[in-house]
DNA sequence: CGTTGGCACTCTTTGTTGTTGAGTGCCAAC
DNA sequence: GTTGGCACTCAACAACAAAGAGTGCCAACG
């Protein structure tokens, strides 16, 4: 990539911009009408067909204006940063919905991606904190009947979670709250999978007259373990229907696509969380995630959490052709939003 | 709706059955090939044109041949039951995901619209019982922080709901195992208003002693039922996706109508729940769901709960052109192996 | 009377063929 | 370096023709 001329600068920018609010290839008569050239059609078909050489723009077809490559993009969001304020309409509803007291985790994110749903024509998008990962502020036992037990974790950010199993032997529920104070008092700040390995040390450490309550609490999250393998993760979709909104969708095959890495969530979560604990905000262009289904789309995620600790990533999927200069700073704000909302 | 002849009545047969496999209409050449008919091309017509004007066919245009009316498939889904037996690829898998031990309410809803989902080329669809109107188990009171508390509500069918909320003055986690007991000894068999209530009376019956509990009790529910709406209520589906591979679904505005009917959740749960504690198998044709965006496509639903009691409705939604010789007996398998599966 | 073949008609689908218009690349001139 | 001119390309659109599937109607047949 050459370094490009402060007259290519403009011509890319206003191209990228033009076709972002049109949606349409951008020609180089169009281009010359605007009050920002005063240059004609032919000088900026030069310029046009330079960048297009250096990759930045392409043509569709010969006889069709330029449309930005996921490079033009990815060079446009890098330099070329005139991000719009967030509106007071956005920070009027991001105050409603956001800005009150506590909630479930998993309320406090849903709360995010529906705003996100609302504020942009695109898909909201939030991915849920690993829970094996997360620190545990409270583990209770509930006995259901006979050996079903009913284990309830919530996390210091406020995820709570239920798990149903089966215990190897009968225990009342006083012996249950018994083993909840036990754990409870153990926890300190330990992720789950810490705990698993609390308990197993201590077992080994501290034998004396405990015996039984190791013997069993040991069984208890043997079980517990085995019945609860690592899948947790999760991501959070809302406003998928916007899609269909935009011309580049309305062809059924691409469509199909993307709902597919939609209904999968798998490769969604993994670009996601791939660069978790990275940059608070990240774009991610068209190809750029590596993502086949993906490969029309453009990610705008900014990470959220509690206390410095990165939890997940929050934002937005949409065509390439998105309002990066809207977009970038509504997700950065809601990003904030959540955060503080989980600090509570 | 004048009686039909026999022969009306198995060219009706055929049209539907031969509509449901190829989705193209049916011409009355097509039909006199089949070796079913030893009738000419213009016989059938002439039967044809009867039922048209009965109102169980009718003309995508003239020079097509003819499709069944919604009318049309409900003679036929009355009248006309073939029913095939559930295959043992289908049986293999409701043994493999549904015929397992226990799980929480949710996870076996899930499981059935999943096999659904995979097992046929529909959505699956299932309406989660109003949690209000559930029996419950089992009371549970976590204090997380301060005046946060996290109340754990499980029902006799493994329904598991976490809320969170904020009692009226600090409780220590003692006292609210004290409530906790108070409250599942209070339980016998009663639903979430029930215990409302409940509480209620019991505060007016009994005062003596008894006074400071009570009142912090009432507060306790008070603030509980105060955050917590009625909101529940909802349905999950899965296998959206499938959809689009039919035909019918190809044209991008159907599309949009249905995937809105699918966001929203609330007409479909109106449906679904509409007649809940009718017939334990429900067929809904078309136009008969009376919701607007649903009127290309079909419901097949069945009645799951637990010892006799209803809790909601399983089945899949698909195009009006529906295989239902074959998913009618399905949707009742599975509705059988949830309700098994709950009763455990 | 039910059944059948024949026939004219309708209407979608598909392919062909211009025509238009937007946009390009290149070149010579300013 | 910038510009106007010009020939060229190509998608989109419309008009038209031909093919094919299917119909309704009617007269004839057993």
């Amino acid at each position: 990539m050459e370094t490009l001329s402060a007259r290519h600068i403009k011509v890319l920018k206003a191209v990228v911009e033009d076709y972002i609010h049109s949606g349409e290839p951008v020609g180089s008569r169009t281009l010359s009408r605007s009050p920002h050239f005063q240059l004609s059609p032919a000088t900026l078909r030069n310029v046009m067909a330079d960048l297009e050489d250096s990759g930045f723009l392409c043509q569709p077809h010969t006889s069709a204006g330029r449309i930005p490559t996921d490079l033009g993009f990815r060079y446009y969001v890098n330099n070329l940063p005139a991000f719009a304020a967030v509106s007071s309409e956005a920070r009027r509803q991001v105050r409603a919905r956001l800005e009150v007291a506590g909630g479930r985790l998993e309320e406090i994110l849903h709360d995010g991606v529906l705003t996100l749903a609302q504020l942009t024509p695109y898909v909201g998008v939030v991915s849920l904190p690993d829970f094996r990962q997360m620190l545990v502020r409270h583990i209770r036992f509930v006995k259901l009947h006979e050996r079903r037990i009913l284990t309830v974790i919530v996390s210091v950010s406020g995820a709570v979670q239920n798990v149903l199993f089966e215990s190897e032997t009968i225990l009342s529920q006083d012996q249950l709250n018994h083993f909840s104070n036990y754990l409870n008092a153990l926890l300190g700040k330990l992720t789950l999978s810490g705990i698993k390995r609390k308990v197993l040390q201590e077992m080994a450490n501290d034998k004396r007259g405990y015996d039984e309550l190791f013997a069993q609490v040991l069984a208890l999250s043997r079980s517990f373990f085995a019945q609860n393998p690592d899948q947790q993760s999760d991501v959070m979709l809302d406003g998928k229907l916007n899609l269909l909104e935009h011309p580049e969708f309305a062809d059924v095959e691409r469509m199909k696509e993307i709902f597919k890495a939609f209904e999968e969530k798998g490769s969604i979560l993994k670009i996601l969380d791939g660069a978790l604990g990275g940059e608070q905000l990240r774009v991610i262009i068209g190809a750029e995630s590596c993502c086949e289904e993906m490969r029309h789309c453009s990610l705008v995620t900014a990470e959220y959490g509690r206390e410095g600790r990165a939890l997940g990533q929050v934002g937005v999927i949409g065509p390439t052709r998105m309002d990066y200069s809207r977009i970038i700073p509504l997700v950065n704000y809601i990003a904030d939003a959540m955060s503080r909302r989980l600090q509570k």
